[in-house]
DNA sequence: GTTGAAGCGGACCAACGGTCCGCATACGTG
DNA sequence: CACGTATGCGGACCGTTGGTCCGCTTCAAC
């Protein structure tokens, strides 16, 4: 790897990093602006990273390796703390769970958290659905959602989750001493 | 309103919808071929529907008014209608999940769903987060979910769906007379 | 039939993701 | 240090798309 491949790929990763941040919309991030704020012509962004979606990816990957690194047992703690990720990169998440079709889906990332899950919901009321179960609790975390809901509303959402998780598994083994 | 104007009208719909049946993707339906296919300039159907949004929004607000004139009053039930829904009109309702960037939730459509199911959750374990859990049962038959679970899972979706509403509500009332 | 308004349609535009190739640069080799 | 070549660069360029615009047509009231 040449030098100036590896300090460019950071570059570019950075600068997108801070455009998707200070984005409302994202599609209002073209990679032309990328290319610009990195510094970089756009070609040297397609060849390091493929496509559009390629440079999301990447960009997501950085993240969640950092956020992620493990993933706690106790589902509602699980959940909010996705909740709070997608909050933080509300844009970058929102244009990555709208790319492709089902491209949510079919993503290192998600099918990590959706097997850890179906363990957890397996552990914990037996095999039957645990598959959808997990699914279902992985979509009331959609990054949409967290966005339409993100204010305004009188109740916390992040309440909401932990009792959806509670209603699914029943109360947390060692939660009382937590209390 | 002209006599032309309701006839373009219709037919454009009419093509959108077949369009959008056909296809595998959203985005390979362009306007230009809405246009063409309903025998009519690409500007009529922009002056009509205004974006394609409008024109997404108009095709699915006719389908709705049709498929969910009565609500059903069983959770499951009503969620397994809305699945079945989304898969029959894949195309289109995957397009509009991902049109605009909040664009799923605000819709007619989903606060009419919302609503109902608001109300069917306060009845069955109280206001506490019902706002929440409501929306937390309609991510749960996102389309793009749908999509992807569509095929190729041992257990059938539709049946993790009737679980997680009963997990969520407790057991319909009169569901032991049905069985 | 006449006339004004309502509506039409497709040439046109701007913006986007993605490609391409002549040129610059990094780096192993002598 | 000098050199040669493979690697990588960049921005002009392309095709496609959603959306606009305005000269012309058609409707329908009188």
């Amino acid at each position: 790897m040449r030098a100036d491949k590896a300090r460019n790929r950071e570059a570019i990763l950075a600068a997108a990093g801070r455009l998707f941040d200070e984005a409302d919309d994202p599609d209002r991030v073209s990679m032309d602006a990328v290319a610009t704020a990195a510094g970089v012509g756009k070609g040297t962004i397609f060849r390091g990273f493929g496509d559009r979606d390629g440079l999301l990816r990447a960009l997501y990957d950085q993240y969640t390796a950092r956020e992620f690194q493990t993933l706690p047992d106790a589902v509602p703690d699980l959940l909010v703390r996705i909740w709070d990720f997608k909050r933080r990169h509300r844009v970058l998440t929102l244009a990555l769970e709208r790319e492709g079709f089902a491209s949510p889906y079919r993503n290192d990332g998600y099918d990590r958290l959706h097997r850890h899950l179906v363990d957890l919901v397996t552990r914990a009321r037996g095999p039957r659905n645990a598959d959808f179960l997990a699914h279902a609790l992985l979509a009331a975390v959609r990054s949409d959602l967290v966005e339409y809901l993100k204010e305004g509303s009188e109740a916390d959402p992040r309440e909401g989750l932990r009792e959806l998780a509670r209603s699914l598994l029943g109360p947390e083994p060692g939660a009382e001493a937590a209390r």
